[in-house]
DNA sequence: AGAAATCGGACCTGAAAAGTCCTCTTGCCG
DNA sequence: CGGCAAGAGGACTTTTCAGGTCCGATTTCT
């Protein structure tokens, strides 16, 4: 029913957490991960994907994160999904795949490719910046700076 | 990834059949299967719930079939995805149902609604008329009565 | 009476989504 | 320089659910 899948989920929460403006602009997927309380291993994934697709920039290493590879409001809704889940598509055949059985009988590809078209169109008109600008807040990221202190006496 | 169900899919297909004008304005759930080579059982059970929505009528008993409740003007490609794959949500909670892990924490909630609403709205733009009046052919119809006829010697 | 149609529940199943596990590499910090 | 915390990524398991099937009941025309 049009849903979204859950790392798409993922993907926009961890986007505009990082395109938030004010906050620390970089965050490691653990941290993400404990803020949303999402798993971390595939969000971690869903980062890699993210990094792969030029959204985001990862920096390696202990005190390693990830941070946007672009201003917020150069990327759109469907950079994201298109970067998690692969080409958007409405329907099982597209101009490059007309890998389903009802191909030559169907008779609505045309006019859905359209509504395609326009839905994307929705999509790509809303920006992380957007997102970012709305008025919820976002959970507070615990910094690892502060864990360390707590944890060892405190590097800082 | 936005993927329209091959129940809406089969719904749509249907409808569209039977709003193309000049055509037959009624058809059994068995003839519309062989049409368009879709399973019956599923394809009847669309059509069923696609009356429950009153988008359709049925006749029952033999030489009963479907027909559409209204002018295909007045049926949008929202009304068909709802009747039968429930409210369209693009997101796993909604106004309604706020059953997801992460709804205290989630910070996308409401520009992801109106993204939604956005999305019904192209949806609920285009109706079956324009589906019927895209120029693409629909598969020939061999009606029930043709087939009696070279079978049993013919009753008309 | 019987065939052909709509109804509608219950059930099965396979594929994709979601999540887990494990190993490797990178780079900072003590 | 050694270890730890981070990213990278392959392989695997689990879960979910769309898609499909089966069965029986009811309706109604011939």
């Amino acid at each position: 029913m049009l849903r979204l899948s859950k790392k798409s989920d993922y993907a926009l929460l961890a986007l505009r957490h990082l395109a938030v403006p004010g906050a620390r602009q970089t965050a490691s997927a653990r941290e993400l991960a404990e803020a949303y309380d999402l798993p971390p291993e595939l969000l971690a994934k869903v980062l890699q994907q993210l990094v792969r697709a030029g959204l985001l920039v990862s920096v390696q290493g202990i005190r390693g994160g990830y941070g946007l590879a672009k201003p917020a409001a150069g990327i759109t809704v469907v950079d994201v999904i298109e970067a998690v889940d692969g080409p958007m598509t409405v329907t099982a055949c597209s101009e490059q795949d007309q890998s389903c059985d009802q191909y030559t009988k169907c008779n609505i590809r045309d006019p859905l490719w359209k509504l395609k078209d326009r839905i994307v169109s929705a999509l790509a008109a809303t920006t992380v910046a957007e997102l970012a600008a709305d008025l919820t807040p976002q959970p507070d990221l615990i910094p690892v700076s502060v864990i360390r202190s707590a944890n060892a006496g405190g590097t800082r």
